[in-house]
DNA sequence: CCGCGGATCTTCT
DNA sequence: GAAGATCCGCGGA
């Protein structure tokens, strides 16, 4: 890992998605994403993230049980989860809860913090800073996270979460967007006052 | 600024 | 064969 890297505090440890999703997602924003390789980082703070629960919820793609694409959300937390949408975009999320049980948590958004020349290079037809990242697969896109990430090691490998400055971020809750079933329910969580939300 | 529809492909029925 | 946890460009106001 470089210095750099480390400025962001540690990182995340197993124990920290191995709780329940919501407890996770709440406890992520304000938290940092990581993605190192070949010495460039690039990283952000998270503001936006929404909980999809193993049991009881619809609109998780763990509800039709377990799939090949779905396995690893049954399995050890503190791995990425990544799925393509709509033929051309990726989704980056957390797998939470104990080994056995589903969950995980879905990244809307990040504040661009360090390697934005880089997001700007992978997202030249965004026009402002907060275009960038303000969306789930926008923020994959300015990473460059895909499926190449998928079933990766958030605790050792390139694309970790940091722990962050600290101080707890106050949180707004609110429905989950884009979804049909389950949707009433206030699975998403976003940091108050945050320019950097998707919408 | 807003609403609409096209793009494009993995996954499961 | 159809749907989908989205983004972007276009047209109109």
């Amino acid at each position: 890992m470089s210095a750099r890297a480390d400025a962001f505090g540690p990182v995340l440890p197993r124990e920290f998605y191995a709780r329940k999703t919501v407890r996770v997602a709440r406890d992520l924003v304000g938290r940092v994403l990581v993605h190192e390789r070949e010495g460039e980082v690039t990283a952000g703070r998270i503001v936006e993230v929404e909980a999809y629960l193993g049991q009881g919820d619809r609109a998780a793609h763990s509800a039709a049980g377990r799939t090949p694409r779905t396995a690893h959300l049954f399995g050890e937390p503190g791995y990425a989860y990544v799925y393509v949408i709509y033929g051309m975009h990726h989704c980056l999320n957390f797998v939470c809860e104990p080994d056995g049980t589903a969950g995980c948590v879905l990244l809307r958004a990040v504040e661009p913090m360090t390697g934005v020349a880089g997001m700007w290079e992978r997202r030249p037809k965004a026009r402002r800073e907060k275009d960038l990242t303000s969306g789930p697969a926008k923020l994959t896109a300015a990473f460059g996270i895909d499926l190449g990430q998928n079933k990766g090691d958030l605790v050792s490998g390139p694309v970790r979460i940091h722990a962050g400055a600290g101080k707890r971020a106050r949180l707004d809750v609110s429905e989950r967007i884009g979804i049909r079933e389950d949707a009433e329910l206030p699975l998403r969580f976003t940091m108050r006052g945050s320019q950097f939300l998707s919408r």
